[in-house]
DNA sequence: TTGACATATCGGAATGTTCCGATATAGTTT
DNA sequence: AAACTATATCGGAACATTCCGATATGTCAA
Protein backbone atom coordinates (compact mmCIF):
# COMPACT_ATOMS: atom_id res chain seq x y z
CA UNK A 1 0.00 0.00 0.00
CA UNK A 2 2.87 1.79 0.39
CA UNK A 3 3.87 4.36 -2.74
CA UNK A 4 5.62 1.78 -5.56
CA UNK A 5 7.34 5.01 -6.57
CA UNK A 6 8.87 7.13 -3.21
CA UNK A 7 10.76 9.91 -5.44
CA UNK A 8 9.27 12.74 -3.70
CA UNK A 9 9.93 12.19 0.23
CA UNK A 10 8.46 15.80 0.69
CA UNK A 11 5.97 15.89 -1.59
CA UNK A 12 5.94 19.90 -1.41
CA UNK A 13 2.92 21.74 -2.48
CA UNK A 14 3.18 22.89 -5.61
CA UNK A 15 2.10 25.72 -7.36
CA UNK A 16 -0.32 25.72 -9.87
CA UNK A 17 0.59 25.94 -13.42
CA UNK A 18 -1.69 29.26 -13.45
CA UNK A 19 -0.10 30.82 -10.57
CA UNK A 20 3.21 29.95 -12.02
CA UNK A 21 2.63 31.63 -14.76
CA UNK A 22 1.38 34.90 -13.46
CA UNK A 23 4.71 34.77 -12.05
CA UNK A 24 6.99 34.15 -15.03
CA UNK A 25 5.46 37.41 -16.48
CA UNK A 26 6.09 39.17 -13.68
CA UNK A 27 9.60 38.06 -13.48
CA UNK A 28 9.87 38.44 -17.44
CA UNK A 29 8.74 42.70 -16.84
CA UNK A 30 11.54 42.64 -13.94
CA UNK A 31 14.30 41.01 -16.04
CA UNK A 32 15.58 43.94 -18.13
CA UNK A 33 19.10 46.05 -16.37
CA UNK A 34 17.06 49.19 -16.75
CA UNK A 35 13.76 48.22 -15.21
CA UNK A 36 16.00 46.83 -12.63
CA UNK A 37 17.91 49.71 -11.84
CA UNK A 38 14.88 51.65 -11.93
CA UNK A 39 13.12 49.18 -9.06
CA UNK A 40 16.17 49.55 -6.77
CA UNK A 41 16.19 53.84 -7.40
CA UNK A 42 12.45 54.19 -6.60
CA UNK A 43 12.23 51.35 -3.14
CA UNK A 44 14.36 54.18 -1.67
CA UNK A 45 11.94 56.73 -2.59
CA UNK A 46 10.03 58.21 -5.42
CA UNK A 47 11.59 60.16 -8.76
CA UNK A 48 10.53 61.40 -11.88
CA UNK A 49 10.52 60.29 -15.16
CA UNK A 50 13.45 62.33 -16.27
CA UNK A 51 15.56 61.48 -13.50
CA UNK A 52 15.25 57.46 -14.10
CA UNK A 53 16.03 57.91 -17.34
CA UNK A 54 18.78 60.47 -16.41
CA UNK A 55 20.14 57.77 -13.80
CA UNK A 56 19.72 55.02 -16.48
CA UNK A 57 21.21 57.10 -19.32
CA UNK A 58 18.10 56.40 -21.51
CA UNK A 59 15.96 58.56 -23.49
CA UNK A 60 13.45 59.61 -21.45
CA UNK A 61 10.36 57.84 -23.77
CA UNK A 62 12.31 54.86 -23.08
CA UNK A 63 12.15 55.30 -19.33
CA UNK A 64 8.48 56.22 -19.40
CA UNK A 65 7.49 52.75 -21.93
CA UNK A 66 9.58 50.68 -18.92
CA UNK A 67 7.54 52.79 -16.12
CA UNK A 68 4.15 51.73 -18.14
CA UNK A 69 5.52 47.95 -18.39
CA UNK A 70 5.68 47.89 -14.67
CA UNK A 71 2.83 49.99 -14.01
CA UNK A 72 0.63 47.48 -16.00
CA UNK A 73 2.00 45.07 -13.92
CA UNK A 74 0.96 46.25 -10.59
CA UNK A 75 4.25 47.37 -9.93
CA UNK A 76 4.29 50.62 -9.32
CA UNK A 77 2.18 53.87 -8.79
CA UNK A 78 1.76 57.02 -10.85
CA UNK A 79 1.32 60.66 -8.95
CA UNK A 80 1.00 63.86 -11.43
CA UNK A 81 2.84 66.95 -9.92
CA UNK A 82 2.53 70.00 -11.93
CA UNK A 83 4.30 68.97 -15.27
CA UNK A 84 5.81 65.97 -13.59
CA UNK A 85 5.10 62.54 -12.90
CA UNK A 86 6.29 60.65 -9.94
CA UNK A 87 6.85 56.94 -10.07
CA UNK A 88 6.63 55.01 -6.43
CA UNK A 89 6.78 51.30 -5.67
CA UNK A 90 3.09 49.67 -5.64
CA UNK A 91 4.20 46.31 -5.24
CA UNK A 92 5.48 45.62 -0.99
CA UNK A 93 7.19 42.45 -2.77
CA UNK A 94 9.31 43.85 -4.55
CA UNK A 95 11.44 44.88 -1.77
CA UNK A 96 11.86 40.58 -1.23
CA UNK A 97 12.94 39.82 -4.70
CA UNK A 98 15.32 42.32 -4.92
CA UNK A 99 17.06 41.83 -1.62
CA UNK A 100 17.68 38.32 -2.97
CA UNK A 101 18.99 39.87 -6.18
CA UNK A 102 21.33 42.35 -4.38
CA UNK A 103 22.31 39.11 -2.38
CA UNK A 104 23.22 37.44 -5.34
CA UNK A 105 24.60 40.16 -7.63
CA UNK A 106 25.12 43.01 -4.99
CA UNK A 107 29.02 44.03 -5.53
CA UNK A 108 30.41 46.10 -8.52
CA UNK A 109 32.05 43.12 -9.31
CA UNK A 110 30.33 39.96 -8.87
CA UNK A 111 30.84 38.87 -5.75
CA UNK A 112 30.93 34.82 -6.62
CA UNK A 113 33.57 34.70 -9.22
CA UNK A 114 35.66 31.43 -9.25
CA UNK A 115 32.56 28.72 -9.00
CA UNK A 116 33.87 25.85 -7.68
CA UNK A 117 34.63 23.33 -10.47
CA UNK B 1 25.70 74.38 2.15
CA UNK B 2 22.96 71.62 1.88
CA UNK B 3 22.11 69.47 -0.85
CA UNK B 4 19.97 71.91 -3.66
CA UNK B 5 17.93 68.96 -4.62
CA UNK B 6 16.89 66.99 -1.51
CA UNK B 7 15.62 63.99 -3.64
CA UNK B 8 17.51 61.12 -2.46
CA UNK B 9 17.52 60.81 1.60
CA UNK B 10 18.97 57.70 1.81
CA UNK B 11 21.25 57.05 -1.35
CA UNK B 12 21.15 53.34 -1.27
CA UNK B 13 24.60 52.12 -2.62
CA UNK B 14 22.82 50.70 -6.48
CA UNK B 15 24.31 47.36 -8.13
CA UNK B 16 25.94 48.35 -11.01
CA UNK B 17 24.34 48.48 -14.40
CA UNK B 18 26.97 45.19 -15.24
CA UNK B 19 25.68 43.24 -12.22
CA UNK B 20 21.85 44.27 -12.90
CA UNK B 21 22.77 42.93 -16.61
CA UNK B 22 23.73 39.47 -15.17
CA UNK B 23 20.38 39.71 -12.85
CA UNK B 24 18.23 40.36 -15.66
CA UNK B 25 19.80 37.58 -17.65
CA UNK B 26 19.35 35.23 -14.89
CA UNK B 27 15.71 36.63 -14.12
CA UNK B 28 14.55 35.72 -17.91
CA UNK B 29 16.05 32.50 -17.89
CA UNK B 30 13.73 31.97 -14.49
CA UNK B 31 10.46 33.67 -16.09
CA UNK B 32 8.54 30.71 -17.61
CA UNK B 33 6.37 28.41 -15.85
CA UNK B 34 7.81 25.48 -17.32
CA UNK B 35 10.91 26.61 -15.56
CA UNK B 36 9.78 27.67 -12.21
CA UNK B 37 7.79 24.64 -11.74
CA UNK B 38 11.16 22.55 -12.66
CA UNK B 39 13.35 24.66 -10.24
CA UNK B 40 10.37 24.34 -7.20
CA UNK B 41 10.25 20.67 -8.03
CA UNK B 42 14.04 20.63 -7.83
CA UNK B 43 14.24 22.01 -4.46
CA UNK B 44 12.47 18.85 -3.20
CA UNK B 45 14.90 16.76 -4.57
CA UNK B 46 16.17 15.23 -7.37
CA UNK B 47 14.53 14.73 -10.59
CA UNK B 48 14.99 12.90 -14.11
CA UNK B 49 13.99 14.94 -17.52
CA UNK B 50 11.35 12.61 -18.15
CA UNK B 51 10.01 12.90 -14.51
CA UNK B 52 10.30 16.80 -15.03
CA UNK B 53 8.81 16.62 -18.38
CA UNK B 54 5.52 14.67 -16.88
CA UNK B 55 4.78 16.77 -14.49
CA UNK B 56 5.01 19.85 -16.59
CA UNK B 57 2.88 18.08 -18.69
CA UNK B 58 5.48 18.52 -22.15
CA UNK B 59 7.26 16.40 -24.30
CA UNK B 60 10.59 15.11 -22.86
CA UNK B 61 12.91 17.03 -25.15
CA UNK B 62 11.42 20.15 -24.54
CA UNK B 63 12.20 19.58 -20.23
CA UNK B 64 15.76 18.82 -21.96
CA UNK B 65 15.70 22.33 -23.13
CA UNK B 66 14.93 24.19 -20.42
CA UNK B 67 17.32 22.42 -18.54
CA UNK B 68 20.14 22.91 -20.42
CA UNK B 69 19.16 26.90 -20.36
CA UNK B 70 18.81 26.61 -16.54
CA UNK B 71 22.30 24.75 -16.67
CA UNK B 72 24.31 27.27 -18.52
CA UNK B 73 22.64 29.49 -16.32
CA UNK B 74 24.26 27.90 -13.29
CA UNK B 75 21.19 27.09 -12.04
CA UNK B 76 21.42 23.38 -12.04
CA UNK B 77 23.37 20.33 -12.20
CA UNK B 78 23.59 17.03 -13.91
CA UNK B 79 24.29 13.76 -13.18
CA UNK B 80 24.11 10.61 -15.18
CA UNK B 81 22.68 7.27 -13.89
CA UNK B 82 22.65 4.70 -16.03
CA UNK B 83 20.45 6.25 -19.39
CA UNK B 84 18.61 8.14 -17.21
CA UNK B 85 20.20 12.19 -15.96
CA UNK B 86 19.38 13.43 -12.76
CA UNK B 87 19.28 17.57 -12.24
CA UNK B 88 19.49 19.25 -8.98
CA UNK B 89 19.71 22.79 -7.91
CA UNK B 90 23.41 24.06 -8.21
CA UNK B 91 22.54 27.66 -6.89
CA UNK B 92 21.58 27.86 -3.65
CA UNK B 93 20.13 31.94 -3.81
CA UNK B 94 17.12 29.89 -5.57
CA UNK B 95 15.72 29.03 -2.40
CA UNK B 96 15.11 32.41 -1.69
CA UNK B 97 13.72 33.63 -5.20
CA UNK B 98 11.28 30.75 -4.71
CA UNK B 99 10.43 31.85 -2.01
CA UNK B 100 9.55 35.25 -2.85
CA UNK B 101 7.48 34.12 -5.83
CA UNK B 102 5.73 31.61 -3.49
CA UNK B 103 5.25 34.10 -1.26
CA UNK B 104 3.13 36.12 -4.04
CA UNK B 105 1.84 33.68 -6.18
CA UNK B 106 1.75 30.67 -3.63
CA UNK B 107 -1.80 29.89 -3.48
CA UNK B 108 -4.17 27.94 -5.88
CA UNK B 109 -5.70 30.95 -6.61
CA UNK B 110 -4.06 34.59 -6.07
CA UNK B 111 -4.19 35.25 -2.36
CA UNK B 112 -4.26 39.10 -3.17
CA UNK B 113 -7.29 39.91 -5.10
CA UNK B 114 -9.32 42.66 -4.91
CA UNK B 115 -5.87 44.61 -4.58
CA UNK B 116 -6.91 48.16 -2.55
CA UNK B 117 -7.99 50.87 -4.97
C1' DT C 1 23.42 -7.14 -33.45
C1' DT C 2 18.74 -5.54 -32.89
C1' DG C 3 15.18 -3.18 -30.45
C1' DA C 4 13.47 -0.21 -27.03
C1' DC C 5 14.04 3.60 -24.08
C1' DA C 6 15.90 8.22 -22.13
C1' DT C 7 17.90 12.27 -23.34
C1' DA C 8 19.79 15.71 -26.46
C1' DT C 9 20.24 18.46 -30.67
C1' DC C 10 18.90 20.66 -35.10
C1' DG C 11 16.07 23.70 -38.31
C1' DG C 12 12.54 26.56 -38.78
C1' DA C 13 7.87 28.91 -38.05
C1' DA C 14 5.37 31.79 -34.99
C1' DT C 15 5.50 34.99 -31.56
C1' DG C 16 7.39 38.44 -28.31
C1' DT C 17 10.75 42.07 -26.88
C1' DT C 18 13.68 46.01 -27.33
C1' DC C 19 14.86 50.11 -29.21
C1' DC C 20 14.43 54.16 -31.91
C1' DG C 21 12.68 58.39 -34.40
C1' DA C 22 8.71 60.94 -35.02
C1' DT C 23 4.81 62.76 -33.16
C1' DA C 24 1.17 63.72 -29.65
C1' DT C 25 -0.52 65.46 -25.16
C1' DA C 26 -0.38 68.26 -21.12
C1' DG C 27 1.34 71.92 -17.98
C1' DT C 28 4.08 76.26 -17.37
C1' DT C 29 5.84 80.56 -18.61
C1' DT C 30 6.05 84.71 -21.29
C1' DA D 1 -1.77 83.32 -27.97
C1' DA D 2 3.21 81.05 -28.70
C1' DA D 3 7.29 78.81 -26.87
C1' DC D 4 9.12 75.60 -23.84
C1' DT D 5 9.43 71.46 -20.88
C1' DA D 6 8.06 66.79 -19.26
C1' DT D 7 5.71 62.55 -20.51
C1' DA D 8 3.45 59.51 -23.43
C1' DT D 9 2.28 57.06 -27.69
C1' DC D 10 2.83 55.16 -32.42
C1' DG D 11 5.02 52.41 -36.27
C1' DG D 12 8.40 49.65 -37.52
C1' DA D 13 13.19 47.38 -37.78
C1' DA D 14 16.23 44.24 -35.42
C1' DC D 15 16.67 40.76 -32.41
C1' DA D 16 15.41 36.95 -29.07
C1' DT D 17 12.38 33.30 -27.36
C1' DT D 18 9.24 29.50 -27.61
C1' DC D 19 7.69 25.54 -29.52
C1' DC D 20 7.54 21.67 -32.53
C1' DG D 21 8.79 17.65 -35.57
C1' DA D 22 12.57 15.13 -37.02
C1' DT D 23 16.66 13.15 -35.97
C1' DA D 24 20.85 11.94 -33.32
C1' DT D 25 23.25 9.93 -29.29
C1' DG D 26 23.89 6.87 -25.51
C1' DT D 27 22.40 2.88 -22.55
C1' DC D 28 20.40 -1.36 -21.41
C1' DA D 29 18.36 -6.12 -22.49
C1' DA D 30 17.78 -9.99 -25.17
Amino acid sequence: MVDTKPKAARPKKLTSLEALNQAAECLRTLAHPHRLRIVQMLLGGRYTVGELAEACEIPSHMASEHLRLMQRCGFLDVAKEGRCVYYTIAEPHLANIMACIEARFGGPKSPRTGVPA
